[in-house]
DNA sequence: GTCTATAAACAGATAGAC
DNA sequence: GTCTATCTGTTTATAGAC
């Protein structure tokens, strides 16, 4: 088992560091395993820690799953910031401003940006996992990381798509195919397994991220153009 | 929570009955909270059965998973021939010798008719989850169900994308191309509680699968199209 | 084939020493 | 703040009655 504790085995004090170890062992077990799988004697030894510790910094099982999820949507939070933009939160009638060219280029920027996050950090298969486990079964965190993070980013593609293209933002049309765009580079994540299975990949490093991108791009830019070609064609 | 026994609550001595009440109860509880969450009294509860007969019918609660893993295979076998074809397993060579729009026709088929099973039908929901547990943590029923049922399905996709497109069959681009294609519609099923909320929905059902697939069957043509103008391109 | 009773291992929580 | 020791409840597995 993977150790999160990250210090020295001779009996630190640090308070800061341990919650810090707890969070990341139990973020690691409970996306694993589940939460009442899961065993808090198995995530305080990941963490190089006391059982006791975790009543002590968390008050019990359940206080250590939500300082869990509080700290899966900060990271989520700032993943969308730096693949999206800082300010993805107030840019929608920004981009919805932006000229066709410009809102393309930043479309495919994002999307490239998304995917290489996905499958290239570390991180993404923590994210992923417990988003995962959030939509199967959910929970209040599911709410906040909804409403604060992933709708806005949302509106704010469909804002840029368009832009891009001339349709009208809201529309039923465009919001779907945002969901189809996002739902490409989230696929090559979640079925990450089946795929190198099929396609003899040892590993996924920058050369097959460089191929799944071009078939991606290439999908996003052939919808841009259909989607532009129609509104023109509504306009006349 | 969920009564699979589906049979008289009086004292019944039919060992098949019971059999397969345990494996639907144990499909409902280890999908919703995994194998290790799930306690065999919940499961015996949920199925009318005693907590004794589930080691007398399949030796412990492992061999409960394995019986489950096997049923699921089995389910998601003849979806597969429901959707792609009676002889999917078969039929590569055959696919890679039809006319261009026939292929054509296929694909854009089997894509409809995936997403309306992936969509409308309840069981799909239970074959969704199952399959998203095994890829967080594999066991030996993600190699079964691989190389039994995903591997021939995927490769007679790429050998009608071929023949719709004059691109060779088994290249790194139309395999990828063909899990680009799959997983937007896979994707609408496990992302379905963040799309019904954005698209405002209250229910996903025949209006909403049509809307959905028109993006789809749009997006599939485009890249279909585009591949077909590469390759004739390579010809020349 | 189904049931009750029970064994042996494990869970989370906590009191108290340091 | 960290540790050991222990309490209480629950888990799976199984022996044996019917």
């Amino acid at each position: 088992m993977q150790d999160w504790s990250k210090r020295k085995q001779t009996g630190e004090g640090d308070a800061d560091s341990t919650r810090m170890a707890l969070i990341e062992a139990g973020l690691d077990r409970f996306g694993v395993k589940g939460y009442d799988a899961a065993s808090t004697r198995e995530i305080a030894a990941a963490a190089g820690a006391n059982i006791a510790s975790i009543a002590y910094h968390f008050g019990g099982k359940e206080g250590l799953r939500r300082a869990c999820a509080e700290y899966v949507a900060g990271l989520i939070g700032s993943v969308a910031r730096s693949v999206f933009g800082a300010d993805f939160e107030k840019a929608e009638s920004a981009a919805a401003a932006l000229p066709a060219a410009e809102a393309r280029t930043e479309l495919v920027n994002g999307m490239m940006r998304l995917l290489r996050f996905l499958l290239l950090q570390p991180q993404a298969k923590l994210i992923v996992r417990f988003m995962l486990r959030e939509i199967m079964s959910p929970s209040i965190a599911l709410d906040i990381i909804y409403g604060g993070i992933f709708r806005p980013v949302h509106r704010r593609l469909c804002a840029l798509w368009s832009a891009a293209t001339g349709k009208q933002m809201e529309s039923e049309e465009v919001r779907l195919a945002v969901f189809a765009m996002l739902g490409q580079a989230v696929y090559f994540r979640i079925a990450q397994e089946v795929v190198q299975r099929r396609m003899d990949w040892r590993e996924v490093g920058e050369a097959e991220v460089e191929s799944i991108s071009r078939i991606l791009i290439a999908n996003l830019n052939d919808s841009l153009d259909r989607d532009a070609r129609a509104a023109g064609g509504e306009r006349k």
